[in-house]
DNA sequence: GATGATTATTAGCCTATGCTAACTTTTTGC
DNA sequence: GCAAAAAGTTAGCATAGGCTAATAATCATC
């Protein structure tokens, strides 16, 4: 082991190499979870707003078609997140209300972070949607702070 | 319609579910290019360094495996953003060249911004690597001109 | 230049997430 | 209380993006 300089020989490369992967198998995680987050902050939106969730109401938020929400729906009641019957409304359990407040938690920092930058409303909205799954919690953190600060 | 107060029936509320049902539609959009765009950056990152791009080596710092690549690569190349040889090394097109400094520029502005706010080098990587696929134009000049004055 | 190691591909499987078409159940309005 | 509308479900299809196991090609070394 003399010739360190070779290409993807040195003991730094392995760990930036390694590093790099596991950001990626990070972002992949994170995309895995990122349905079943919004459907359950919707559905705990629409609990609050309406007392019930139906389907046709989250088809209708979500933009997509009511087959695609039943499929949905029985992920989530398959994961524990929700509890329903057959032509009926959804209800979230515990671990679903945990969940869907986590949720909404980091949702409102990054969404009032992003307007605290200057953002407009409609875009920040946006944003916030797609942002919110990928923020660590040290990151949330600085968001809140920064937020608050300003 | 004597009643607007009436749940669902108003223009506005009707205004709101269709922004809200874009919103997510956008994320959805979003989501289906994130990978394309993470490979292309990738291979013009290692064309950069070695002068080709290896299967095994997007493999090693993708974190998947080696048929997964394969795969994928076949997308891209579907897709006109790079060109390959059977086991041969992957080039960009003109169009994935294109992608590839387009999100490269993104991904450098989301992530001075995040260490501008003083995330460590480490934690900002990860989420900038996820967060880049989800600003808007308008939220990117927000991130820059912030690094910038920092 | 044969051969073992490395690299790449193919086949085949799985899950998630979308869709349309067809059907059933529930709700609503006379 | 019945018929039409609305809502929900089921079946079946497609694509993306993972995986393992098996096969094939290339490379490196003697």
């Amino acid at each position: 082991m003399i010739d360190d300089e070779n290409l993807e020989s040195t003991e730094a490369e392995a760990r930036a190499v390694e590093s790099r992967a596991e950001a990626f198998i990070g972002v992949r995680e994170a995309r895995r979870s990122e349905v079943a987050e919004d459907y359950v902050e919707l559905i705990a939106e629409l609990i609050h707003e309406n007392g019930e969730a139906r389907p046709v109401d989250i088809s209708a938020r979500m933009g997509v078609t009511a087959p695609t929400v039943a499929k949905t729906l029985g992920r989530l009641a398959r994961d524990g997140l929700i509890t329903r019957a057959k032509y009926r409304s959804v209800f979230l359990t515990e671990e679903g209300r945990a969940l869907a407040k986590e949720c909404r938690h980091r949702h409102e920092i990054v969404l009032r972070f992003l307007l605290s930058l200057g953002l407009d409303p409609e875009t920040a909205e946006r944003d916030a949607e797609g942002i919110e799954h990928h923020v660590s919690e040290r990151t949330l953190a600085l968001f809140a702070a920064f937020a608050q600060r300003s």
